[in-house]
Parts: structure tokens; sequence; C-alpha cells
DNA sequence: GTGCGTCTGTTCGTCAGCGCACCCAGACCA
DNA sequence: TGGTCTGGGTGCGCTGACGAACAGACGCAC
């Protein structure tokens, strides 16, 4: 196995008590993640939560009528599928692969095991779960009360944060879907942002110029979010 | 005591396994909840869980700027305070009382010797963490795509679900800074639901009229999020 | 009953985002 | 070499919500 396979890579995964990971390590499968991929669907029970190493999901609640609006973003950091964590097996939203990449899944009965063994699972699984609520909390204020300028900024730099690049793989079609906007209102506003040479852009390839300059254009939803995860979980073993 | 009296008037302190109950009962303190009353700020350590029996409370997300937005809202079926059963002990949001009436609280550390104990709350405790999130998930949404109208019919029923009567004492104005709009905007919307003959509106009291006039009118964000406290939620039960 | 504060209703200009229609250009393919 | 497709850019009218300012109107306190 390559570095790039090990399922450490997921921070959440490399946080785990020893004993929980002897546990849990013969039952990880590793699954490529293509973009587009849907994880899970709105209030169907899930059979898998997946630990992402380099891939990007989103979780976004879609409505009668087909619009949608993404509610958090998971990366290598998390995990899709904290409903198991709260004894539960589906969830009212569905999970998108938003930037490919690789993961690694294991299946819900091992994570049952875990509960009905001890009650609970690991407390990192629970604390990645607070940092998710504070993650929709925050999304569901910014979806009230910022512009959509903004929110492109924060959505940038939300998904770069998981990834190792500074380059996006994403249509603005793809993007407006996740903002729950139009599409031409994401060309005005990434226009704006190319104008101001933070980022360069071209048919599907977004490429982050300036890190700094999208953290002062973005709305304050980034830095709490940020701030709450850097709180909760555990840093990144360096090795 | 009378019945009033009952902290099992509260949905999730009567669903406590009997082990729990018996090590609770005692930490239960009566508290009144005034209108207004914060029950914790944005970021500071919390001291107890509340659990509403006739109070309502509202989960706020402030803004640096003040303004504000609703992202949940609390009654007797559930609790002020689920980032205990996290193993945390503060969130980003703010608490406040919305409703007027009573509730009892417990001190965070009986919670938390619950979690030494045994690793784990009352599973109880974490369906009802997720029916949160659900909630929380759908404001976001409901936040991105639907009209004032829609939301103040959702934010009615909301509130009226977790009342004993149909009249709820609350000005628009401490409805917009709930639902993150102007105070005009609350007035307009109000106008045509009591021009519609769906409620009566004087003064800061609001007698909702038409029950299933309102639900014709709401979006879907208001069944989605009720089904799923049915699904997941104990049942009241009648004595 | 007088007076004042609170709550509700109304108006007006502004603006962000919407829906629609269309164009343009690079990419890919035959 | 031309055709086609996908992704991005533009223009236009519309609307829902905003901000500000103000006008009744009810009700409690004195």
């Amino acid at each position: 196995m390559t570095a790039l396979d090990d399922p450490r890579q997921n921070r959440l995964l490399a946080a785990l008590p020893e004993a929980v990971w002897l546990r849990w390590q013969a039952h990880l499968e590793q699954v490529a993640l293509p973009l587009g991929k849907v994880l899970h669907e709105s209030g169907v029970q899930m059979q898998f939560a997946y630990f992402p190493t380099s891939a990007i999901v989103s979780l976004l609640n879609v409505m009668e009528n087909g619009s949608s609006a993404e509610i958090a973003v998971i990366g290598f950091e998390g995990v899709v599928g904290v409903t198991f964590f709260l004894g539960g097996d589906s969830t009212p939203s569905r999970a998108v692969v938003q930037s490919a990449g690789m993961g690694y899944r294991i299946r819900a009965d091992v994570i049952k095991a875990d509960l009905e063994r001890s009650g609970a699972v690991a407390p990192q699984m629970l604390q990645y779960t607070q940092a998710l609520i504070t993650q929709m909390c925050q999304t569901a204020a910014c979806n009230r009360h910022h512009s959509l300028d903004q929110q492109l900024c924060r959505w940038l730099l939300l998904s770069l944060d998981r990834l190792n690049g500074d380059e996006l793989v994403m249509t603005q079609e793809l993007i407006s879907n996740m903002l729950g906007v139009r599409r031409e209102g994401v060309t005005e506003a990434a226009l704006k942002l190319q104008a101001a040479g933070l980022i360069r852009y071209a048919r599907g390839h977004i490429t982050v110029l300036d890190r700094p300059g999208l953290e002062q254009r973005t709305c304050e939803c980034y830095r709490v979010v940020k701030d709450e995860y850097d709180r909760l979980l555990p840093q990144p073993v360096l090795v």
C-alpha cells in the first residue's frame, strides 16, 4: 500500500482509539468516489458510512420542485453518515461527490455493533457530529443573510480546505446546484473574483490564485465554521 | 405537585429509561422561562440543559452585524443543549425563550457523569439530536428557496405544535427577528393570512383560526420536519 | 381622561437574484 | 474540415425583500 492508500489519511479514522481501529480496520473498504456519485438518497436506509481521503462530498437538501441547497461539505476531516452514531440509519438529505477522489467505507452494522456493545461510538465521532451541526447552522444563517458573492467565496474556501492542491474541477453549473442559485449568478460572481485576480476560470477548472484575497471577501461564516472545526477536531498528524 | 409541575410533561424526559430517570430525577430543577430569557449565548460554556414543558425556545444564529436567523425551535418534545450528548459544552448559537412557560433544567455534569460512566447518554437523546439536525437542515434549505409567506406559515405551525392552545403571544417584531427578515415583511405576510381568515392578529396576540389552511399555504418544510419528528421521537403517552 | 409607549399598517425608492433567451468559444469527434 | 456539445458570458424585464420614514391605534399608567 502506498501512502495514498492509507485509510488514516482520513483524520477521523486517524484519531480513532486503538481498540476501535483494530475492530474497524478489517472492515474498511477502499472505494473510488467519482464526481457526481450519490452516496445516499434522502430518506433511504443507508448501508455504509464513507470516510473520504481525497474526495469531497456535499450534503444536499433536495426540494420537491428539484431545487437543492448544500447544507454541509465533508472531506478528509469527516465522515458521511453521522446518523449511525446517533442510532439512526437514514437522513432527509442527499450525499453527492462534489470533487472526485478516494475514500473508505464501512458497513453500518459494524458501527451498530459498537453501539450495542458499549452504548456509544468513539467520542471523536460525536465531536465531529457537533462540528458538522455547526456547519449546518452557519449555512442556514448564511443562506438568509449573505450575498451570493460572499457565499461563493465561502464555498471555494471550504472546498479548498479539503483539497491538496489549489485547483477545483467544477463547472459553474454544479456550483450553482450546490449553492442553490442560478448558474448565471455564479458566472457573475466568479467574474468579479477573476477580475480581482483571486481565481482563474476555464471550462470547469478553477484555480485559486489568491487565497487571502478570498478570505477577505467571504462572510464571517467561513471563519466561524473553520474555527469550530479546528477547535473540535483532532489536528492532522504530520508524518 | 400538580400535573403542570410534572417534568414528564417533557416528552424526552418521559421517554427516559427508568434507570436514567431515577438518576436524573433528583437533579431536575423547575425553572420559569419568561419571554426573551437567554438560556445560553453563542460560544459560551453552558451549565445546564433545559427541558421545556410549556415554554418554547428558539435556537438563533446571530451574525456579527446583529442580524439573526432561527435555526430550530424546541418545545416540550425536546431539550436545549444536545451538545452535552455529543461530549461538548458550547455551541455557536443563542437559545432564547420565544414563548413563555415552564421547564426543567439539569446540571451539565449530571449528563457528563452518565457519559463517563457508560460512554453514552440514553439513545432517546441521540434520536432527538438527529431530529433536531433534520430541522436545522430543512431550515437552511427553506431560507434559500421559500418565500416569506410560506416561512411564516411554517413558523406558526411549528410553534403551534409546541403549544397547548391556539394562541401565540408574540409581536411581529419578534417574529421578524426569529425569521431573520424585516418587521414590515412579517406585517405584510400576516395581513395576507388574516385576510384569508387563517389567523387573527392583535397587538402581540396571534390566534390561529384555521390550522388546515395554514398547512395548505406553508412550504413542504413543515411537513418534512414534522414527519421526521414523528418518526424519530416517542409519541406522547396520553394519561 | 390624558399621555405616552408599543404595536401595527403604509408608502417609496432601491437592489439582488430570478427566469428566460440567446450568443460565443473552446473541445471533442468524425 | 466541419459539426456538435459543453461551459461560460450577456441582456432584459420581473419580483420579493430591503431600508427608511411615517401614520394610526390600542392600552396601560398616572
